[in-house]
DNA sequence: CGGCGTTTTGAGAGAGCTCAACATCGGTGG
DNA sequence: CCACCGATGTTGAGCTCTCTCAAAACGCCG
């Protein structure tokens, strides 16, 4: 699976080629350990490949996930301000990962404003994106819940909408399951809500 | 409503005094428009008191909330690196906002690394918090969702939780209605999984 | 052509929501 | 000090909606 929309992905050109090149790259197998909390932060992780889950486990081992870090993510932006980790990381299949060493990226940062401003940004970016998507959630009825999905992603003439990868991943950005998004929409194009074409939505006037 | 975990709540000490002495503090009145998109962006504003509506509206005039922020929340961080704001900002009940001019701001992350990295370590944070509570909806069982807030929330020992707020609130955090969040609750006191307190929650060796 | 993942539709069950009633608590004013 | 009030906390009963499990059609790629 690859990462759905852009804005949940820290792209990591806010990095100069310098920084970049201090990167060093980690192989992890399924089930193999990149740090646990506590650790001595190294770094934050870009995923280049493969998957990571973020627990906090309590003292019986039992595991409650924090996050699910796909390819294309980075993790552990908060480590470059800590003195430690503060959950495991944990890959679930096969994962190769990208390490930006703290000490050269906060020596960038103060090296070059402009550096850190990107930095800020794209979290900024994300902030806003995370709290759309927890909004989202708050709407209960699948139908309502796809409007605001389609809303929130319309082009700029406010007709269509592209979908990013499979409907099934749609679905599980909007928290329903694959059969529950196929009906709804169904529904919807019965309706005349919408209608379907290869790869996009297109709103019709009852929409709107 | 006061907010109900500090770390979903930007705190304004990575602002210098100085910058902090250039805020201007705004009153709304239910309904009022604070800015709208396209509006050219004037820098971040804290809500000082009241509670702001962030929506993206069409041209049918529907509206798609993409963010409810109340009292001690920041909005609009990523307008400091944008040239007009991305959505509309309603008040939806009397209101105060602090406003942070940009330029300000700005001057100050150049001048001083410092703040800048200060500033990234809040949107950090908050990056990492509204991850976790994203990744908390995805579970559909109340009584699993209740128990991951509390394995995220226990103090050091991981004994207790401490409860921010009334029940309802912590129910809204949740997703949950608050008769839910009650009937699991009790459930889960009378299987001698948690003992409830006045404010806090203690976890029993079978949560362990 | 064969196989795998996606898309689609069906039927049933369960969990949480909704509506409703009542208890409890804290504050306010007579 | 007590009565009243609003908000919070609590429990009950029924219903709706989505999830789950199942099966089949479709589309793409080797």
């Amino acid at each position: 699976m690859q990462p759905l929309r852009n804005d949940l992905v820290t792209e990591i050109d806010w990095l100069s080629a310098a920084v970049r090149g201090a990167a060093r790259e980690r192989t992890l197998k399924a089930g193999d350990t990149l740090f646990r909390r506590g650790n001595r932060t190294s770094g934050l992780y870009e995923i280049v490949e493969g998957q990571l889950r973020l627990v906090r486990v309590n003292r019986a081992g039992r595991e409650a996930v924090l996050h699910v870090a796909m390819a294309g993510e980075t993790i552990a932006e908060a480590s470059l301000f800590s003195a430690s980790y503060h959950c495991d990381a944990i890959a679930t299949t096969d994962t190769v990962v990208r390490l930006y060493p703290k000490a050269a990226v906060l020596a960038e940062f103060d090296r070059n404003p402009k550096a850190a401003r990107k930095f800020a940004a794209v979290l900024a970016r994300q902030v806003m994106t995370l709290r759309t998507r927890l909004e989202q959630r708050n709407i209960r009825a699948a139908r309502d819940r796809v409007r605001h999905y389609l809303a929130i992603n319309v082009d700029a003439e406010g007709r269509t909408v592209a979908l990013p990868g499979t409907l099934r991943d749609v679905a599980s950005e909007l928290g329903l399951t694959h059969e529950a998004l196929y009906r709804t929409l169904a529904e919807m194009a019965a309706d005349g809500e919408i209608e379907r074409r290869k790869g996009t939505i297109r709103l019709l006037k009852s929409a709107l």
